[in-house]
DNA sequence: CTGAAAGCGCTTACAG
DNA sequence: CTGAAAGCGCTTACAG
């Protein structure tokens, strides 16, 4: 071997035949010779040759890199998507190209250098904030889908990207309706932050839910938004009420703690007085024996990279299309029948 | 604009300049005169330029892009690593350019390649198979940084990369110390997959620690290396030796909530008739009330980026250098004085 | 302080 | 089925 890095010019000269063939064998063209292409592949795994992903990029050619982009990995939530993103993106031999953006500003700067190509081969934007659906999809945009959002409507070209949101009315329903079936007739959500799409809609479909039913009141409560001020608004709410209502669903399984300690304190029995309902099964609900609805994030992610594949697989779909996620029940201990 | 994306070229056009000059402020290089600099810039801001990774890359300069390496994502552990790296990386400006590989052929092939250069600036591995230091380090290669993995010794080069690991000792010596003076006399450590370092230490660790105690007897149970394994290990336990131990020192959290379900099926209280720690502190454990050790995972992806960035700014620095992280215990309920 | 030229490692038409 | 040539968008010496 000279002193360089092995690359095709190499590979070629070993081989005795041109880099246009050695490029012809990398890729898997047809019209190669058996002959030829068995001896380039001999020297290809004898010496763990891999084409060089900038070689490659700078000509246009696709890379195998598939951007991700997310706001943040705080929650926990990006992570269990991207843990997804990778199941899928690794069966398919690609890469992952990450950038994480809080800045809304950033993100669309980010989206918008892996939406120009020269980059990656598409990417999926994880949660991105809705002021990006102000900006524009350009015709010539690599193909983008957006995982766990939802475009507003068809305008600015959105209307052609592909999505993966979750089914909240659904889902929203199922534990109405389980509540109700329990005998809980006063039913109180604990909402999220109103900027989070996901709360604005478990917020309106909570309303409708408990209205397709007779004698059930429902209401919600703001502010409650993670488990210390969910400890605090609830014990207000209790104290306020003279004693909590049928059910408290929450909207994640940490505001659903923040209540249970809330009742702990006031040693109000769960589900003895009231039951309480989270949203997401994260690790402690299934310990705390919470009822809740399991959020498949890392199926999110594999959709949202498997959905991407289709486009990138038949470039002439130009169109991604809308995937909408079921959430099972779980039903467990803290939803029992209420004993008044 | 022309058709084609913008370039340094169409750059240099536009401020009546060279490529070279647009390059050297792209680099921020000293010998460019204010005024051009300033007519360079306005522009790159106007159009939201950002230079293609792919011709850079191929100059062999540097792209920002950082490896990251993992076996893979199940655990919850790559990720939460990942979000330390993920902190320190966009504080940089970089790029992160992921892959897992649960196969340690693939994971070495896959290191060899980041190594060898031509894709990033340098990597990080997270926790590798041991089998990788059979394979050897390359004078040439590129910073790489082990994560919550040491090299065994100085061998095949493995002694000049730079590494970030956790004090198992003095964390089980704390673990320890706090169980024998709240009482506890028999410990029994449920330890983890024998394959993992971590498990090999902390058993060995476990035993050295109780050693130093005149009157406490310790033992070690295999096979608990799961929630479900060790609810049966630990149920089996009991049966044999006619009730618990004073303490059950668990490899990790879910180890320990295996442990406390088969506590509560059996009715036997904890902390009164038994002690049990964990280890990671996980979200469940605070809320069960779990003594822990903390483990802190997003520490540890700062400090491996923070440990190849040292590396990076500095390229006359060929080695790295070894990182250990004390991880504190958290003293909760679990663990009090038993009362017998 | 500036610019022209070479070259990084590939792929893509094109000609045979 | 194969190869020579051009070109992707940068950076890096080199000459001025």
């Amino acid at each position: 071997m000279s002193g360089k890095s092995l690359n095709v010019i190499e590979l070629a000269k070993l081989a005795h035949t041109s880099k246009s063939t050695v490029s012809r064998v990398l890729r898997n063209e047809p019209d190669v010779s058996p002959k030829t292409r068995a001896r380039v592949q001999r020297l290809i795994r004898k010496y763990d040759y891999h084409p060089s992903l900038f070689g490659r990029g700078l000509t246009g050619a696709s890379t195998g890199l598939i951007g991700v982009l997310g706001r943040w990995m705080e929650s926990g939530f990006a992570a269990e998507v991207l843990r997804g993103i990778v199941a899928e993106v690794e069966r398919r031999g690609g890469h992952l190209l990450c950038s994480f953006a809080p800045n809304i500003d950033d993100y669309v700067s980010m989206w918008r250098k892996f939406a120009a190509g020269g980059q990656v081969d598409g990417a999926i934007l994880i949660a991105p904030a809705n002021e990006i659906f102000a900006h524009s999809v350009k015709p010539g945009d690599r193909p983008v889908v957006l995982c766990a959002c939802k475009p507003p409507d068809e305008k600015r070209g959105w209307g052609k990207i592909g999505s993966v949101t979750i089914d909240n009315r659904t889902a929203m329903n199922d534990v109405v309706d389980h509540l109700v079936g329990a005998g809980c007739r006063r039913l109180v959500h604990l909402s999220g932050a109103p900027d989070i799409l996901d709360a604005q809609e478990r917020r309106r479909f909570f309303m409708k839910a408990a209205a397709r039913h007779r004698g059930v009141k429902a209401d919600v409560v703001q502010g409650a938004w993670t488990r210390e001020l969910a400890y605090t608004i609830a014990l207000e709410y209790i104290n306020t009420h003279g004693g909590p209502p049928d059910a408290f669903v929450a909207f994640n399984d940490s505001v659903a703690l923040g209540v249970l300690e809330a009742l702990q304190a006031r040693g109000i029995p769960v589900p003895g007085k009231v039951a309480v309902t989270g949203w997401d099964d994260i690790l402690f609900a299934s310990y705390a024996g919470l009822t809740t609805i399991h959020l498949p994030m890392i199926r999110m992610g594999e959709e949202a990279a498997r959905l991407l594949y289709e486009q990138l697989d038949d470039p002439r779909r130009k169109v991604g299309r809308p995937v909408l996620l079921k959430m099972p029940l779980k039903v467990r201990s803290t939803s029992g029948r209420p004993r008044k």
